[in-house]
DNA sequence: GGTAGTCCCTGTAGTAACTGCAGGATCAAG
DNA sequence: CTTGATCCTGCAGTTACTACAGGGACTACC
């Protein structure tokens, strides 16, 4: 009952745009192991894995270039998972880093917002201070 | 004194990148307002004030589409103080799901990475965890 | 067996916001 | 007058997709 499935049926099974998995295929990251006699991709299961797992990790945030190089350290069985955890680790404190940049901009934005009263003129403190060199960034 | 600047004294000047300059003329966000004889971009006070105020907002992580917008509008004085507090409010809420999705994403992150002793087997959770389907996520 | 509608194929272009480079002209200092 | 820094232009590359056009294939129904 379970042949290799098509291209469609895949991006509705794993939720992906379709597109995107011809993409994947363009950069050599997950192909279709096979074709039908009319061209159409023919999707295995393990082929469905790996796209998973790809997909996987790209909503965790990680870049192609690491989900690349996960993929070939899960699959050649060449890794430990000293190294997986030191790749998402590492991967761990950008995301901090970055929601501590967005908290520094959220803080700026609301200081210089509410030095505004909302009124229909054209004159505010707010567009004087957006105009102003920063501060706080920078 | 203050004759207008050229290309590279006001990405120094603004600490923004040369190239950055070339690229908001191209898109007729900020020009210079004037050319040397020898085809030099000269910078008025004026074009730099304008050029300023571009890459503070973009420093606060508007759009450029939005920055032309508030370009245009501060310049015409065709704005009310509301619609630009509209614009930055707007902007904020958009920052604080990003910190929110963020601050998902690491936990997910964090959870998967815990499951793992660091041995330098690869046969670990952390693996089997990032493989499976998301359940946090998604 | 025909036909309508849905799928699939390919190539290509567009998105956001830059960044970098090549090849050549110009400028400023010594 | 020469050397090195700066400037000019056009264009390619980056990330991670997404969308579209033009055409072939498959499925269901009558």
């Amino acid at each position: 009952m379970k042949g290799p499935l098509k291209r469609g049926t895949v991006a509705k099974l794993l939720d992906c745009n379709i597109e995107t998995i011809r993409y994947y295929e363009s950069i050599d990251l997950v192909a279709a192991s096979a074709r039908s006699d009319a061209g159409h991709r023919l999707f295995s299961q393990a082929d469905i894995e790996r796209l998973r797992f790809a997909l996987r990790l790209r909503q965790l945030g990680f870049a192609l270039a690491e989900v690349r190089e996960l993929l070939t350290m899960t699959e050649k069985q060449t890794f430990s998972c000293k190294q997986v955890a030191g790749m998402a680790e590492m991967h761990l404190s950008q995301i901090h880093r970055k929601v501590a940049d967005l908290r520094q901009l959220a803080a700026s934005l609301e200081e210089i917002t509410s030095q505004c009263q909302r009124t229909d003129t054209p004159d505010c403190a707010l567009v004087l201070s957006l105009k102003a060199p920063s501060k706080t960034l920078n």
